[in-house]
DNA sequence: GCAAATAATAATGCATGCATTAATGTATGC
DNA sequence: GCATACATTAATGCATGCATTATTATTTGC
């Protein structure tokens, strides 16, 4: 593995860890010397992640996290909403077998442990196995991609978020129906019932964040 | 400017030229002599446009600038259904006013004209500004990054198909109710008007590439 | 004559150093 | 005392060169 590669790992990492928090501002030479190479691979990870939208680089004032408003989650659920929507809409159209739609089952029996257990970390987990299988299983590499994306931010947001808002119970009910249209191949249903779910868990969020906008930089 | 931007701009109008064609492959030293600058910026511009999804960089065998297939350009045209589709929805729920509405306006008159004129080129300017004049009213900035992305990928799909298919004479009255509808505040039809002459324009598009898909690398 | 091993070649990945340029601090004039 | 000009500082942008490594060519053994 490259020293960019590496680099490119490490940094995703230290941003989600909160080690790089938003609005935060960092030297180029500083991440380099954390880092143990130099200047040059730790640019490179550090292109790639403005294109994944994570940082700006800024001459002379460093390399700036960004920050998580409301409006940007409002904007990123939006997209998400769409794009998820229309992969349960395509897995209902595609005939997945029963082993094929296993992992989702899987995802939703796990949330359903998590909520009893009262275990957020397990429930965030299951729940982004979910969202991912999902988008698998709709089958279309970029919404793949650009869903991946916007999941960062999410997880991004949702460390601030999660510890804010009481457990998600009711949102496994969702979940199921979503499964349930693409088992029995209803791909309008799969497609509306999970759009739903996305606009519910925007305004949620948006509401939590929009109160505890102060905690963001 | 910087080299790295001006090698990223000048790559671009390369892609898109086909200077640098779909499948073919080309050293960073090369590109560095043409571009007559060093191999870092170029790197650094190559390592953009990877992300940005128009080539990969392949170790030793050079930049390989990506060809689009007809399942590729599916995905795509899928992806621009939801995301503009839902900037239709944004724009008829923001009560744009009149003067806000006269480019999108503007570019819907300058299709009639250039489809009068028998001006493809013309036509194709205009269909590009509608698109993006749409995504700007609707407001959601993540869409409008992902919609450019997707676009430039339409585009160079767009320098082998435009020549192979008739004018398109009738997607003009679809615009011009998405217009109206966006106009009257309507963002259901507004949504599902876009959305249905995208995906009118997807089947087109896929057909004239599963045809003339010998023609692609 | 063919296969495997080895050598030669060539392209990348990265470290390094320097020139450029923006930001900050200092001094000077009014 | 304030503003403007100048000097200083420091971070980036980029050129350069080298080490690494994959690919190709060559050789050698069978």
């Amino acid at each position: 593995m490259s020293n960019a590669q590496r680099a490119l790992h490490k940094l995703r990492e230290m941003i989600f860890a909160g080690d790089l928090p938003p609005g935060s501002n960092h030297l180029e030479a500083e991440l380099a010397t954390h880092l143990n190479m130099s200047r040059t691979p730790v640019r490179e990870a550090l292109l790639m992640l403005e294109g994944q939208g994570l940082l700006t680089l800024q001459p002379r004032k460093g390399v700036r996290i960004l920050p998580i408003s409301s409006s940007d989650m409002a904007d990123i659920y939006d997209v998400l909403t769409e794009l998820e929507g229309l992969s349960a809409e395509q897995a209902a159209l595609s005939g997945h077998s029963a082993a094929e739609l296993a992992p989702l089952k899987t995802a939703i029996d796990d949330m359903d442990q998590a909520i009893d257990a009262r275990d957020l970390d397990a429930w965030s987990d299951a729940d982004d196995r979910f969202h991912r299988e999902l988008v698998r299983l709709g089958g279309n590499g970029r919404v793949k991609a650009i869903v991946d994306m916007m999941s960062d931010q999410v997880r991004r947001a949702r460390a601030v978020t999660l510890a804010l808002r009481p457990l998600p119970t009711k949102s496994n009910d969702d979940h199921r129906q979503v499964f349930e249209a693409i088992k029995d191949g209803k791909p309008n249903l799969a497609r509306e019932t999970h759009r739903a779910h996305r606009r519910h868990a925007k305004d949620i969020i948006v509401a939590v964040l929009e109160k505890h906008r102060l905690k963001f930089v």
